[in-house]
DNA sequence: AAACAGGCCTAAA
DNA sequence: TTTAGGCCTGTT
């Protein structure tokens, strides 16, 4: 009945700028789970993937074919990470953070999922947001069989916005739920072109996502780092306000990092949070 | 029990 | 332009 397709395994043996657990522990992403044998397992773009770590290097499996049509672009693997963190570190207060985060690659999130997922983040805490985005995938993203495990892809927008006002309520999401049909909505009508912001210089693409209901400036700049890998965006939440004011103190401005500015928050961010 | 959690919105100065 | 309070819900 299942067809078994072929799986792939890609080896990252130059894994320096190449480490899962601060790739999916930074904070930029909320369907990626490790295992107690520490493999990550997660989904996107419809797609299931699995990452251990060994004296070899980093092991990628995935579907045949979806290295190349995914997974290559999903973890940034054209950019050239010890050259960013070179740049970064001509900084010197910016020093210990990359040293800590050294590892951290940008994913290239699908922008629509990370628009939902910034938007349940909100006033939120972690295992609420993963809880609340699982909840909403199991509810109406497409299963997905992979390596003997069942997933669930994060939905399109259209299926979001057929979704009952009962099914929205289970998710549990509270005020949060709103702002996701209104999107789901706007989006499924083509009113949000998504692909189209993706065009936009970055200041052109936040004032058309701050236009959404629930989309302010932390959230759209969520959206434009992790969902449109505009690295000049620099989201700014109460932890990156503590880490700006303990590394920096004030006349901080983070156009000073230029292109490699949402890098380098990420960096900031990760360290602030592990509380070093 | 009350405060807080990876904001945003509105009303009021 | 900045500031205060409210908002769903779950956890401590």
């Amino acid at each position: 009945m299942l067809t078994q397709s072929k799986c792939a395994e890609v080896i990252i043996a130059d894994c320096e700028d190449f480490e899962p657990r601060h790739i999916f522990e930074c904070g930029q992403c909320f369907r990626f789970n490790a295992s107690d044998d520490g493999v990550y397992r997660g989904v996107a773009f419809g797609r299931a993937v699995e990452l251990r770590r060994d004296d070899g290097g980093v092991r990628i499996l995935c579907e045949d074919g979806d290295f190349e049509a995914v997974w290559k672009d999903y973890f940034d693997l054209s950019r050239d990470y010890a050259a960013a963190r070179a740049e970064l570190c001509r900084e010197p207060r910016l020093r210990d953070a990359v040293a800590f985060g050294k590892g951290i690659r940008i994913l290239r999130q699908e922008p629509w999922e990370a628009l939902c997922s910034f938007i349940i983040s909100q006033c939120n805490n972690i295992p609420r947001i993963k809880g609340i985005i699982e909840s909403l995938s199991s509810l109406c993203g497409e299963k997905i069989q992979f390596n003997g495990a069942t997933y669930s892809a994060f939905p399109d927008a259209s299926r979001v916005a057929e979704l009952s006002e009962r099914e929205l309520a289970s998710l549990r999401a509270g005020y949060r739920t709103a702002y996701l049909s209104a999107a789901a909505r706007l989006v499924a009508s083509g009113a949000l072109d998504l692909e189209a912001i993706r065009e936009l210089p970055t200041d052109k693409a936040k004032e058309r996502l701050l236009e959404l209901p629930g989309v302010g400036e932390k959230v759209a700049s969520c959206v434009l780092l992790f969902g449109f890998g505009k690295l000049d965006a620099f989201p700014v939440d109460v932890w990156m306000k503590r880490a700006i004011t303990a590394f920096f103190g004030s006349g901080f401005d983070y156009r000073t990092f230029g292109s490699l500015a949402g890098l380098a928050q990420q960096y900031m961010f990760y360290y602030m949070r592990s509380g070093k």
